[in-house]
DNA sequence: GATGAATGAGATTTCATTCAT
DNA sequence: AATGAATGAAATCTCATTCAT
C-alpha cells in the first residue's frame, strides 16, 4: 500500500474516531464502535493505530493542525495591518474555530491539561496518561503546541511597538487573558448552542459572544492607569 | 448508629472519594481503591452510597455547598457596602474558592456541562449520565445550583441602581462574563500551581491572577460608550 | 421470651417470606426485603431462622401442614361415606387447596423434586440443596410428606374393597395418576387465573377444572377391560 | 469464520450450557463454569451469546426445536392413519421426548410459565424476566411455541370428524388435558429414573408410564354420557 | 493488508451472614 | 432480643489487544 492510500485510510479512521469520541467521550468509546462506523474490522484499526490512546492523540493532533492552519491563514491575509488589527483578527478566528469545532477546542484544552499534569506529577496509577504520552502524535503535538502562543505574542509585541496596542503588559499575559476569556466562554457555553439562536440563563448567546470579543479588544486597549480607589477593595496590585 | 455517626462515616468516604476522583478521574477510579484508602470494605462503601455515580454526585454536592457557603459568608460580611463592592468581593471569594479547591471547581464545571447536555440531548448510550441523574445528590444540587447566579446578579442589579456599577448591560451577561474569566483562568492554569510561586509560559501566576481580578472589575466599570472605530474590525455590535 | 411469643414472631416472618418468595422466587428474594416487609431488622430474622434456606423450608413446611390439615378435615367430614366418595372428596379438596394456595402447591412440588434429586445424585456444587437439607424443617417435612399418600391410598383400598372403586390397580398408581393430573393442570394453568374467569388458549379455565375433576373420577371408575384394538397402537400393555 | 463454523461453535456452547443449567439450575450456573467445560474463555462465550439469559433462551429454543421436530416426524410417518391414531402417536412421541430429554421438557414448561407471567403481570423487580424477553431466541420461540398445539388440535379435529375420536369436546381442552397428564407424570417422576427400572412409592415407573398413555387414549375415547350419580359428589358439571 | 474470533484482566454490584452494641 | 453496620466472596459483563488465517 502506498503512502497516499495509507494516509487516506488513517484519515478515514480519524474521522470516525472523532465522531465517536466527541459523542461518548474517550473512556466510553470502544474501538469496536469506531471500526463499525466505517465498516472496518477492529484488527484493521489496530493496523493503523497501535492503541486507543494513539488514535485519540491522532484526533487531538488534527485539532491542533486545524487551529494552527487558521492562525497561518490569518497571518497571510492581514499582513499589512497593525498589531492590534492582526491580534484582533487572530482571536476572532480562534473564536470561530472554537465555535465551529467545539470538540477540537475541547481536545486542545485536554491536551494542555495533560502536559500540565505531566510536568507536575507522575501519578503511579495513571496508565492512560502514560499511554497517551507514548503516542507518536503526542510528540508531534508537543512540537507545535506552542506555535499559536508564539504567533500571537509576536503580533502583540508588534502592536505594542507600533502603538496600536496600548496595554504594555507582558504579551504572554495578554495572550493568556484573552485565551482564558475564550476558554471560559466555550466551557460555560458547552458548545451545544446553535450560534445566535440559543439562550443561556436568559442571555442571548450571540450577545455574549460579541461581548466576549469586545472584552478581548478591551484587554489590548487597556492602559495601565485606572481608578485605583476601586481597586483598593482587592489586595493592592500596583503593577497593573 | 445515630445520625451524627452516619454523617461522619459518609464524610469519611466522601473525603476518600474526593482524593481518588481528583487524582485519577471518575472513570479510572475504582470503588476498591476508595474503600482501601480508608480501610473499609467495598460492601461498606455501597452501604452508604448506592453506586459509584451516587458517590461522585455526593462529592460534587459538597463542592457546591462549599462554593455556596462562601457566597453567604461574603454577603454577611459586606452588607453595608455598595453593589460594586459586594460583587467584587463575591468574585474575589469565588476566585479564592477555585484556587483553594481546584477540584471542586472542576466538579462544578462538570455539573454545569452535565445539565447542559441533559437539556439538549438524550444520547442513547450514555448510561453514566443516566446513573448520575438518578442520584439523590443530583436532585439536591439541582435545587441549589442556581443560587450563586441569583445571589450575584442581585448584587449587580443593586450596584447598577446605586450607581457603583456603571455597566448597565444585562446583569446575567456580566455575571457570565466574569465567571467565564474565572473559568478560563482556572482551566488554563490547571490549578496545579502553588499560588504565587509558579510560572506559566514565563508569566507569574500571581500576576495573572491579579490581572484576572482586575478584568472582572473592568467589566463592572465598563461603560457602553467606547471607541467604535476599533470595534469595527469585528462585526458591528451596536448594543454594546 | 416465652414460647408463644416466639412462635408468633416466627409466623410473622414466615408470612413475609411467603409473600416475597412467591413474588420473586427464592433466589431473587433477599433477607433484607423480607425483614423490611415486617419492619424488622435482618439480624432479628436471623435470630429466628438460621439461614435463608431454613426460612424457605419453614414456608414449605407450612404448605405441607395446610395440605395435610385439609386431608384430615376431609376425613373427619366424610367418615360414613364409601371409599369412592371419600377419595373423590380428598381430591376435590386437594384441587381447592392448589387453587387457593398455588404457591403452596409449587412449594410442595419443589420439595418432592428436592427429595427425588437427593435420593439419586449428590451433585458436588449444589450448596443450596445441602443447606436446604440441613434445615430442621426439612426433617419435619420428611416426617409428614408421605401422609397424604397414605391417607388417600388407604381410602382407595377401602373403596376397592367396598366395591365403590372399580379400578383394581395398585392404589398408589391411582393416587399418582390423579395427583399427576392435578399437577399438570396447575402447572399449565400457572395459577394466575382468577378462578372461573380466565381463559387459556380459548378454553375456559373453569371448564378445564371440571374436566380435570371428572378425569380423576374416571380413573377411579376405570375397569380393566377396554378396547384393546386401539391400545394396540401403543406398545402392548397387557397389565392394564 | 464461516457461517457453518459459527453455528458449530454456538452449538458447542449450547451443549455445555445445557449440561450446566440442567445440573445446577439457571441461577446457580455461572458463565465461568460453562466456559470452563469447553475450555473456552468467558469472553468468548459472550462473543457468541450476549448474556446469560440469552444463552438460556438458546438452550430453550433447542428444546422447542427438538419437540417440534418430533411432531413433524410423527406427522410424516402416520399420514394415512385416522385422527385418533395420529393423535395417539403424537402423544406417544411427546412422552418419549419428555423421557429422553427431561430437561428439555422442563425448559419448555418454564417457557410456558414465562409467557404466562409476562401476559399477566409486570413485576417491577424482575430484571431476569426482562432480560429473557430481550433475547433474540425468545422471539424465535414465540414464533414456534404454538405449533405443537395447533398441530395436535388439528389432528384431534380430524379424528372428531372421521369418527375415530369420540370425545366431541373442545379439541384444545382435550389437548390441554392430555398434556397436563404428561406434565404431571414428568413432574412427579422428576425424570431421573432409568426407564423401566426405577420405582416410585413402590409403583414401577414403567407401569405408571403405560397407564398415563392409556389415560390419554381414554380422553380421546371419552363419550359425554356417563354415570351422573357419581358425578353428583362434585359440583354439577352438566356440560361434560 | 484485512479479518474477527479469542482472550483475560478488571470493574461494579449484590447479599447472606456475622457481631459489637 | 434486637439492631444494622460491616464484610467479602462471587458473579456478570466489558473491551483493548492479539494473532492465526
Amino acid at each position: 500500500m502506498n503512502r497516499t492510500k495509507r494516509i487516506t485510510k488513517e484519515n478515514l479512521i480519524i474521522d470516525a474516531a472523532e465522531k465517536v469520541f466527541s459523542t461518548v467521550g474517550f473512556r466510553n468509546a470502544t474501538m469496536g464502535e469506531i471500526a463499525d462506523k466505517i465498516q472496518m474490522s477492529k484488527g484493521s484499526v489496530y493496523f493503523y493505530f497501535s492503541s486507543k490512546e494513539n488514535l485519540y492523540m491522532a484526533v487531538t493532533h488534527r485539532a491542533w493542525q486545524v487551529l494552527l492552519d487558521r492562525h497561518y491563514y490569518c497571518l497571510q491575509s492581514v499582513k499589512y495591518k497593525s498589531g492590534f488589527e492582526t491580534t484582533s483578527e487572530l482571536f476572532k478566528f480562534a473564536m470561530e474555530f472554537a465555535e465551529e469545532h467545539p470538540y477540537y477546542f475541547e481536545l486542545i484544552m485536554n491536551f494542555i491539561a495533560l502536559i500540565r499534569s505531566s510536568n507536575q506529577q507522575k501519578l503511579a496509577k495513571d496508565k492512560i496518561r502514560e499511554a497517551l504520552e507514548d503516542s507518536i502524535y503526542y510528540r508531534k503535538i508537543l512540537d507545535i503546541n506552542n506555535l499559536p502562543l508564539s504567533i500571537v505574542t509576536k503580533e502583540i509585541e508588534r502592536g505594542q511597538k507600533d502603538g496600536s496596542i496600548k496595554n504594555q503588559r507582558n504579551p504572554i499575559l495578554l495572550y493568556l487573558s484573552a485565551w482564558a476569556l475564550l476558554t471560559g466562554y466555550m466551557t460555560l457555553n458547552a458548545s451545544n448552542s446553535e450560534r445566535g439562536k440559543s439562550t443561556i440563563f436568559r442571555v442571548g448567546v450571540e450577545d455574549w459572544r460579541r461581548y466576549t470579543m469586545k472584552m478581548v479588544q478591551d484587554i489590548l486597549n487597556d492602559e495601565i492607569e485606572y481608578d485605583y480607589q476601586k481597586q483598593a477593595i482587592l489586595e493592592a496590585t500596583p503593577e497593573f
